[in-house]
RNA sequence: GGUUCCGUGGCCGAGUGGCUAGGCUGAGCUCUGCAAAAGCUCCUACAGCGGUUCGAAUCCGCUCGGAACCUCCA
């Protein structure tokens, strides 16, 4: 707990545009709820970018000591191609045309979601609810409304009055509207007359004869709109008004303006205490989504097939790549730029691997040294405290890997360096990038047997070097480096290695 | 049209009213049997034009350029 009252978390709250401090409803206690993917395709490189933001939310706050609930929930029903009235269910349409079962391409496409959160390193949530899991709930909560009168059936579909809640609230608070411009501004659609109002959103949708997933309910056989589960699912877990919801920019309207303005209708509580949006991976500048066909799958990364890739790049090395910027600044994708990454990257990842060896001198030292380290260690907690601000917290590991590679080849003595210094700079830096940035050697770098090897061969090396036989060392340097496997020497003939 | 946001050195990208991140690339030096790795140094930028200020890239206004949202989207 001594970390969680030393650096207070401040976070730019989507709410008030403002950057806050951040006071959990329960103190010590963080609920906190992000959209998941709605299972009817592969996930791409921009919804990797979402879930890793708040992966590093959740990772931060556990690693101040709070006790985090993360709620992350798979939408498998309910969300619409359009708004209108003939508007088919995604995971509904996938299963038709693929002549599956609509569970069928849920399960695909969980797994497959699941595995490539695996691949980045992103921990799963403590909480993965389903949509078609909360169907009672989400007719409890439309009900609910109705009994309020903040929603109306109409041909057996419910849809929420957003006039009527706009007269004791604002319906538009967060995405910055008012309904007289959403009222200009909206879009015609055909077949409106079941709405009373074209602003009006779906609680509950009526199946039509052909509709495949359907649920019966106290307005017929139907299915439930798209935002209400979300409010279902984050309430039903985390309480009435929770600490931090989070999600792309791109659902702040009107997905999330729909979960205010639920969640407040049925409660009479503002279900969230922080937004918190995520902003967009770009593709030369524009969007990464599926419906404009600019996305990266993740296979087609980690292959190189991409057209416009010329190699392929470990997961690591892109996670590294998005924590290199804010997650409230869009992050343009790029060959060149995941390159850069590449071997920046690699930098962390040696004097990570150098500092695990390194033990701290017996003595207490109050060098210059010594306090350059404490600095460092504290300037991780203060840069990721100010709104997660990973960006600068690499740049300070950054200089964190330059002193560990000074301890390395003797350019600074370990023994000029305090103890209890040492250990802080080590915990930290072994902590900020393996628990904090969730950035860890590529799995294939750790085979023991292949190390063994290795060491084998440096040896041989060693021996060589001291007879002089430099052709034979030679030769065992460039071999191994053909194969990937880098050789470095030391000033006093020891040898470490690193895989490029 | 409405609502937001952005425009930083060769490239990618933080950031702040004065102390001027970091990575990649390039040049030089040190170390080295030669290399590599590493360390050090250099190339010092904030779209344009006004304004506020002792002082602005950072605040305000305008212009130009780009993006997101307003419709499914992370």
């Amino acid at each position: 707990m001594k970390q969680l009252e030393q650096y207070p978390v401040f976070v730019t709250n989507s709410l008030t545009g403002t950057k806050e401090i951040f006071k959990p409803v329960t103190p010590g206690f963080v609920g906190m709820y992000v959209c998941g993917p709605t299972v009817y395709n592969d996930v791409h490189l921009g919804n990797v970018r979402t879930f890793l933001t708040f992966d590093i939310v959740s990772r931060y706050l556990r690693f101040l000591g709070y006790k985090v609930r993360y709620v992350r929930n798979i939408t498998d029903v309910g969300h619409l191609e359009n708004d209108a009235d003939e508007g088919e269910d995604k995971i509904a349409k996938k299963a038709r045309l693929e002549q599956l079962e609509p569970m069928e391409v849920v399960k695909h496409y969980t797994e497959d979601f699941h595995e490539v959160m695996r691949q980045f390193n992103i921990l799963p949530p403590s909480i993965e609810p389903s949509a078609t899991g909360h169907i009672v709930e989400q007719i409890e909560i439309t009900k609910k409304l109705l009994d309020k009168g903040l929603a109306y059936e109409s041909n057996g579909s419910v849809y929420f009055n957003v006039r009527k809640y706009n007269q004791k609230n604002h319906y538009g608070i967060l995405s910055g509207r008012n309904i007289e411009e959403l009222v200009e501004s909206g879009r015609e659609l055909d077949n409106q007359d079941e709405k009373r109002d074209k602003i009006d959103f779906a609680l509950w949708k009526k199946a039509s004869p052909h509709h495949i997933m359907r649920w019966p309910s106290p307005w017929g056989d139907g299915f439930p709109g798209w935002h209400l589960e979300c409010t279902v699912m984050s309430t039903k877990y985390l309480g009435d008004t929770f600490d931090i919801h989070g999600g792309g920019m791109d659902l702040k309207f009107p997905h999330h303006e729909c979960e205010i303005a639920q969640g407040t209708g049925a409660t009479g509580k503002a279900p969230v205490n922080y937004w918190l949006h995520s902003n967009m991976l770009t593709v030369n500048g524009q969007k990464m989504s599926k419906s404009l066909g600019n996305s990266f799958l993740p296979r087609e990364l980690f292959a190189g097939t991409h057209k416009l890739l010329d190699k392929g790049y470990g997961p690591m090395a892109v996670r590294f790549f998005m924590l290199q910027s804010h997650y409230s600044s869009t992050l343009d994708f790029s060959n060149e730029a995941l390159q850069a990454a590449e071997k920046g990257f690699k930098k962390l990842v040696n004097a990570l691997v150098l500092i695990k060896k390194m033990e701290p001198a017996p003595a207490a030292s109050d060098s210059e040294i010594s306090k350059e380290l404490t600095r460092l260690s504290r300037e991780c907690y203060l840069n990721m405290s100010d709104d997660f601000n990973t960006a600068k917290t690499l740049a300070v590991l950054f200089e964190m890997s330059a002193r560990i590679n000074d301890l390395q080849s003797g350019n600074i003595k370990l023994s000029d360096v305090d103890k209890v210094a040492f250990t802080e700079f080590k915990e930290t830096y072994i902590g900020f990038m393996e628990e904090v940035l969730g950035l860890q050697e590529e799995k294939e770098q750790n085979d023991e047997t292949l190390k063994g090897a290795i060491n084998l061969l440096i040896d041989l090396r060693k021996k060589a070097r001291t007879d002089k036989n430099f052709a034979l060392s030679d030769k065992i340097r460039d071999d191994l480096k053909k194969l990937g496997i880098q050789v470095k020497d030391g000033k006093d003939g020891e040898m470490t290695y690193s895989f490029e």
